[in-house]
DNA sequence: GGCCTTTCGTGCGATATCTCAACAAATAAG
DNA sequence: CTTATTTGTTGAGATATCGCACGAAAGGCC
């Protein structure tokens, strides 16, 4: 840390929150220190002023987060106008259509899901808010790439190839690319199974009032419930009106 | 910041994160400054890594966290091994029951929703994962607060009297440790219309195998559709078969 | 138990950061 | 337009933190 302005402990200390994962729920500082590159002296000062403020727990031997690193990201999602404004259309749409209904944005190269109305479980994860999936497999991370310049959209695929998380899901950049093209042109996204076995997806992009993309809306279906044909001609329509719908109240 | 082992750079860094809310999304260095009791030049650093992080974004003017801070919380979540151990559960019993049904712990004197399987819309506001509402007029929150020692419980109800949410909300502390009392005998809480006007509630805690209290668990119901005596004969049964179920699953 | 390996806690010098104050730029007030 | 007031930025000395190295303590293994 040689930069004037960049305040080393704090890059260091969310550097070791985000060492905490699903597969490590309880780490030690020696853990910690490898994950995150630190020193362990330094791991061990970052853990010890998370647990002292209350964001981690400690045992003498294992540290855990607290609940009260949801409130960091909480903090994040009150900020965000977008999630307020679209849940009770969401509400609406997906009661309407009997099928559960997202809105993400772009973080990177994965989407982040910010607000969601679920009807019946199709997924086998969870969804929720905060919740993420790679962007180049999805319907609303195709329509969200596709809001790009071309050559960050490209950036963002990386070199490829990408993982297949099915036997369906595309995986060299170039192929999506081209596709993540088809969809602009189109204005909507369909995915087929790409992302989960069983899963088809439709989005399309939220604009606001400027006309900039702010975000992606989309409905899922079990595969056994509809063809990909009939997901157009049943889904579109509604989303497209609630695009219209949330063009005027977006800033 | 004298302690040895205290990095306080990471503390301010945090606290300057939680002074953005729903209120104040965007935020000069100054404002940030007087609400962290920072010195400006210090909230100016702290602002200044987090951008160079890609927690905030910084248009010269105001600063906005991007949601790249969701992941901490995400990290977080991702971490509790309640939330996924709950979840199939919870979805079968919302729907043999026909009823919303969540998963909750405490957070000081707040609840945070941990997981949730929502049958229809009751209330008016979307809760999900990280949703937090006061823990002394829900009935999880009572049931959370039951298992405090006495003391502890008074200290995080605070000195009163609380926010009247609605005609129905109990707000003296007295009569809250009361019903937590009472709340604490019989094993469950019932809420009448107390967070919410039309909303009726049933909880129960949720223990782990040696006997500790590690969450709770609640059906909400629509209070034109049950009474509240009816509430507990229909679910009370099930929210203790629940219980019973995880007890022996949970660590 | 004895030995080996790993992890933990702690000084210390080098370095980075904090606080304070001053200054410049922008904004508000008169 | 001029004068206050607030805000952003910079510099310097005083402090705090970092990373390294070392000794202590805790397993693991036979």
């Amino acid at each position: 840390m040689l930069e004037r302005d960049i305040m080393g402990g704090l890059a260091k200390g969310l550097a070791v929150i985000e060492t905490f994962t699903a597969a490590r729920p309880r780490q030690s500082i020696a853990e910690v220190a490898g994950l995150s590159g630190l020193d362990r002296a330094t791991a061990r000062r970052c853990l010890l002023t998370l647990a002292h403020l209350g964001y981690a727990d400690y045992d003498g031997k294992y540290f855990t987060l607290t609940p009260r690193v949801l409130r960091l990201g909480t903090a994040c999602l009150a900020t965000m106008p977008l999630p307020q404004l679209v849940q009770p259309v969401l509400d609406r749409l997906s009661e309407t259509l009997g099928e559960s209904s997202s809105v993400s944005i772009l973080d990177g190269a994965e989407i982040v899901y910010v607000a969601r109305a679920a009807q019946r479980k199709v997924m086998s994860i969870a969804l929720m808010p905060g919740s993420r999936l790679p962007a180049y497999c999805t319907s609303m991370g195709r329509v969200l790439l596709a809001a790009l310049p071309e050559e960050e959209m490209r950036e963002r695929l990386g070199p490829g190839p990408l993982p297949a998380r099915t036997r369906f899901t595309l995986t060299d950049p170039e192929a999506i690319a081209g596709e993540i093209a088809a969809t602009r042109r189109a204005g909507h996204a369909l995915i087929d199974q790409e992302v989960e076995i069983g899963l088809r997806s439709i989005a399309v992009p939220l604009h606001d009032a400027h006309g900039r993309t702010v975000g992606a809306i989309n409905v899922g279906v079990a595969a056994s419930q509809e063809s990909v044909l009939a997901l157009k001609d049943l889904y579109l329509a509604p989303l497209l009106a609630v695009q219209a719908d949330l063009r005027r109240v977006l800033r």
